[in-house]
DNA sequence: GATGAATGAGGGTTCATTCAT
DNA sequence: CATGAATGAACCCTCATTCAT
């Protein structure tokens, strides 16, 4: 698929100038397009129009609607991962409970700080085909954690490190779209939950 | 929203005759259509040909292209409700466990009978408003596993209920689009994931 | 190359009914925009606007605007082959000469009917890639002079063939071009510049 | 039409430094567009990026896309007709056999040279309004070849001028594009069918 | 002069929906 | 009721051209 690449990676990442303005400008407008009209009302036009760019401007840095999308998620996950890591570092002497826990709270303080902003970024995410920075930042997370169940010596933890992250990712989205935004009422189900489920399978 | 309302409900819901195969097929098209094309490529125009009819009839049944595929997962969730209701009488007698148990094993077997297929509904349901029976069906099944908390005396079972659906929602999606296809070992976790859970709680 | 034929190839061809006056109109619109507005000017909105149709059931017709070329060059081909089988025909019985002239008059009758649409269609079919009927046509047009020389004996065959061809073509366009109108002139033309090319071959 | 004058005559046409190594690059690049992405791929922008020279250079050279076609129309017809005249004059001595085949190798010569570019600025200058420059070229190369025809006291020699020229052009144009590659071979036949032409008309 | 980001009109195409037959 | 041709708003994307720096 090398159709797919060019439709998702942008066209040029300025570090500088009117550019990076440019580009800031348009992931900063899709955002807000996104939280007011949702997936479905999101269109170069309107992105365009409401970054106060045109339409040439944004097909200038972005190959396509698809590319803007997989920006923001990239920049999303870019970020988790850089917090996840973080919290993995600074935990890391505490026993295994600690280490999740501090992950968990990495992530879900990400959820909390934007909710409908990330789940519509979590359901394009969904849909598109992922870009190769993003695959990798994922895969980089599932490693975070499995590095972690392996140095506990937590038994399958491949399986292990799905099933925490799929849980996490379920209740949270649940949580979340159940209106609950008490951070730490949250947080301390998704410990139960992890940590009972990884004790279990020893 | 009176729009909403009616755009999501079919015009009706012939039980007999012509009319009743004219939709049978149409919903039959819908799930080819959604199953090799996705989403995206679910459109008004290539159901009604597939199933052999044209886009008036449709129309004549279904308000609008968003009406058949809140009637698709209108029907999913009637099935996956009138299979949980089963599981939980027949399990009744158990304890906790068997009765999450089995109603584990219901969902998960309507999730592995057609897991794209599933997976793309789900995808659609989390984009649609919701409809009034499909909201209705939803929460029967919430009060389901909530009222068989309840009878265990669970504490904040409502939480609890929403945490364990979620959990197990996170589990089998990561599971199917991971995979997998084995009903007992993905039984098997979710199992350990919602009862160590559960039991945590107390 | 698939894609290339779905995009030459009209959608469906109506014998009858409506759907048929609908193509009839945007052909015709498409040779009116064609004269007036050349190959440039030539885009599917101003033809549907023109032939009092939507574009969109333009879109259900043709693929694209290149069919809609492809549609016109591809009939002005058949109505040719016919006519250039008919002079053949009908002159059979007499020598090369009267053989050739016949054909030469066939076609140049062609063009002088509407000169300045043959142009612009001549133009047309020189950039677009060319679809299998037309290939055909064009095939037996050449296999037409082909069989006329082999059967008066004359050496190389093939490259006379498509030198006459060529010959005529350059002159007809020249001509046309320069304003020329007058048949006969053109004809006698014609006639010496081929049949003193063939005879001086042997 | 003064608005065409302005659009196909170059701003300016420097001889000498910065400027015209600039224009040099403008048009070598162009040639190469045209070779590898054709008519349709032209345009100012790629044209600018490969020549490493910014689009508003371009603009300070060209008045716009059409005036590099334009140029390099003029150019291919400046050197046609320099070698035409050269052929013409090595040439003279002989009769007129002669002097019609060298100027017929002169002209063949050109479109060997690159048959493909040729080729598309030639389909370019049909479609294009040509510029007073080009037109007096052409003119000239007119009057070169009826001069010749009027020394050897050719009968109507403006209309077998013109199909003298026409003919070749379709002839070669035809050898082209079927592949040929020989020059000796298309020339004889070019020769053949000329001189028979003209023979014949008195 | 040179630059290249920005512009936006222009043109291609799709698809939900209507309505005359 | 069924049909399916017709509609046209909505989007996508390109590229000739301008203009502030």
């Amino acid at each position: 698929m090398p159709e797919n690449i060019k439709k998702l990676t942008p066209r040029r990442r300025p570090k500088q100038g009117r550019s990076r303005d440019t580009v800031e400008a348009i992931l900063t407008a899709s955002q807000q397009i996104l939280l007011r009209n949702g997936l479905k009302g999101f269109n170069t036009n309107v992105v365009a129009k409401r970054a106060g760019v045109s339409v040439g401007s944004l097909y200038q840095f972005f190959p396509g609607k698809e590319a803007i999308l997989a920006a923001l998620v990239r920049d999303m996950r870019r970020d988790m991962l850089a917090d996840l890591i973080a919290a993995q570092q600074a935990s890391n002497a505490g026993d295994l409970a600690d280490v999740i826990g501090a992950m968990i709270d990495a992530s879900l303080k990400h959820h909390l700080r934007a909710p409908e902003l990330t789940a519509t970024l979590e359901q394009a995410e969904a849909q598109l085909p992922m870009d190769a920075e993003t695959q990798a930042l994922k895969s980089n997370m599932f490693q975070l954690v499995l590095g972690v169940l392996q140095r506990h010596a937590i038994e399958d933890p491949e399986t292990v490190t799905q099933d925490v992250i799929a849980m996490c990712h379920g209740m949270v989205d649940a949580a979340i779209s159940a209106g609950e935004r008490d951070f730490d009422e949250i947080s301390s189900r998704l410990r139960r939950a992890t940590i009972n489920y990884i004790s279990a399978t020893n």
